[in-house]
DNA sequence: TCAGCTTATGAAATCGATTTCATGTGTGAT
DNA sequence: ATCACACATGAAATCGATTTCATAAGCTGA
């Protein structure tokens, strides 16, 4: 079924049919409507490669994200799909799961169905020092190409979290509750989310003239291992810390496991703050206070920039949106 | 860039570089050279949106899942992609988040970008008793449909877990070590996989000759408050169970959270056993034993089934894989 | 009633690759 | 030397929608 057969049994041109389906010119009402039953009768659906083909680019949005498995890209490519849709678009997801080459990779498909715009989560963009082949590779596409990240000498647009606020409304609500010796750990500082975290950290020391305890950031993969890892570290100091601030709740949980099996109570003997308030820091005992990101915001950002870009307009090279504290059970005063 | 500009560079015709392309005809050793050299330096990539109008369909593989924030859904969906793209397919994404216009929308989109196939994974394929619209409208897409879950009416193909065999397993190896009261829970009836699960329950009691305790199967959401709710009223009966079957990580991991917030030890009063061995077994004290899929295999089979098909031949209506135990900590001796 | 407009519509080109069909070239057998 | 056949290649049609351009039809006002 195409807009030839439309056309045949409506006696009218496949012209007339398209302005029917796209309404891009008028067409007379009586025609409109007998042209509309046939469709709906038929169950018709414009084939979307055709249309993508004449118009140059598809109405895909090509998404790459690190894993989904990972909660945290989950909850935001829901929201990336689900704000898409809004517009008309659809999602085309990858995982690059740290690999270069599965991450060129997906960009040359991205280019292959011609998607009219590249959204990017985690991998090369978050690197602190970028990789200029994979800057030139994007730039070859001459595709928008937006990000949460950053990635030196890309042609790209940023929407991401403001980190140092997160930092800010961490350390703020620990000092606040009398904490003094608060660590930092679960993320690595080649990346640049957590190098901007590690770096306010420091700054914030300065500011309070807190003595800086250089074994209080502990570098970790953002998984549960890792937070298992650096929360045993950090217990085995001569002075442990009262607090500490996981950069992603996955190490959060991994953290807070350790800490139970060394036999401390969460947040009796130690407070625990995570960050990105995914499903997990509801399922923990006690539950996870954290920083909390407005996804539906964060997703949607992310798409309308890109669709601006589509539509070949100009939107704010960088923005980034204010976190918040979402307040639980696993930090208490001092 | 295009392979008519590829032709012209290379003073031949753009029939000649589409049979370098696709290596569907011999083409002079030269030629090919040159041609291939254009293409490389010029960094072109053929435009899928062309090749799929001609072919009259896509490489790409619709994928409907529940909701990928569910750790379940999103490490099936991982594997679909990966061998998705072994074949040199790829998968887009929707989250039908078990709301009914989302699932049909999805349906039609697939539709609109003449996907090769539909793989569906829960939602309304998971009913006990189908819908029959559903079915209609699947019918009625002439695209071949893959699902773990079955449909009646619906001309489709299952490959999916065997259900029954996951009880018997984890009857079985509770059995063994002495429990005779053992509930399950965290499921609803009306789920095909979920009642299949009931029955197989049911049907070992009268194997063993035990007396069945209609309180000790609860249903419920499959999540974490499911959970909670479940084990909370399993707690509370006169005579509680000695050990727990859930029917999802998810739910356990509230299980598990309701017993520790009861005073009850994991194992050491309660045993509890899970299924789908997400990442969640890990995390929790202690890791749950569970019910484990080969998650390769099944996305695997999924996809293979659904090339099969596009490939016009005839892969097995129904394919169910065997479940494994994975022992983890959550079970005990009475 | 007719010039001058607006409005609705169809014919045909277009997007970029594939594929069929026809043709020209080269090879080997007789 | 000639015929037959394999092989390489180009011209042109094709997929299904959109869009430009031209034209026919309908309307307005003098």
């Amino acid at each position: 079924m195409t807009i030839y057969d439309i056309a045949r049994e409506a006696k009218v041109s496949p012209a007339t049919v398209s302005r029917v389906i796209s309404g891009s010119a008028k067409v007379k009402p009586e025609k409109e409507k007998l042209i509309r039953s046939i469709m709906s009768r038929n169950n018709f659906h414009p084939n979307a490669i055709a249309q993508s083909l004449i118009g140059g680019q598809s109405k895909i949005i090509g998404l790459l994200v690190a894993d989904i498995r990972n909660p945290f890209y989950a909850a935001l490519s829901v929201e990336c799909e689900i704000a898409a849709k809004r517009a008309d678009y659809r999602v085309m997801l990858r995982n690059a799961f740290n690999d270069d080459s599965i991450e060129d990779d997906s960009l040359d498909m991205f280019a292959e169905h011609r998607a009219g715009a590249i959204i990017q989560i985690g991998c090369r963009v978050d690197d602190l020092v970028g990789d200029p082949a994979y800057a030139t590779h994007i730039n070859s596409l001459d595709i928008p190409f937006v990000s949460t990240g950053t990635l030196d000498g890309c042609n790209m647009y940023t929407y991401g979290i403001d980190n140092a606020a997160c930092i800010d409304i961490a350390f703020e609500y620990l000092r606040g509750l009398g904490h003094r010796r608060i660590a930092l750990f679960g993320g690595r500082l080649r990346v640049r989310s957590t190098y901007e975290k590690w770096t306010r950290y420091i700054y914030l020391h300065g500011k309070y003239g807190i003595p800086i305890n250089t074994s209080y950031v502990q570098e970790s993969d953002y998984d549960f291992n890792g937070g298992v890892e650096c929360m045993n570290r950090l217990l085995a100091l001569p002075e442990r810390p009262t607090a500490v601030i996981a950069i992603s709740d996955h190490a959060a949980v991994g953290a807070l496991s350790a800490a139970h099996k060394a036999g401390l109570s969460v947040p009796g003997d130690i407070s625990l703050i995570s960050h990105d308030n995914t499903f997990l820091t509801e399922i923990t005992t006690p539950r996870l206070t954290g920083i909390d990101y407005d996804y539906e915001k964060l997703g949607g950002g992310l798409v309308s920039t890109a669709i601006t870009l589509i539509n070949k307009k100009e939107p704010p090279r960088e923005a980034f949106i204010a976190p918040t504290l979402n307040i639980k059970d696993s930090c208490a005063k001092i």
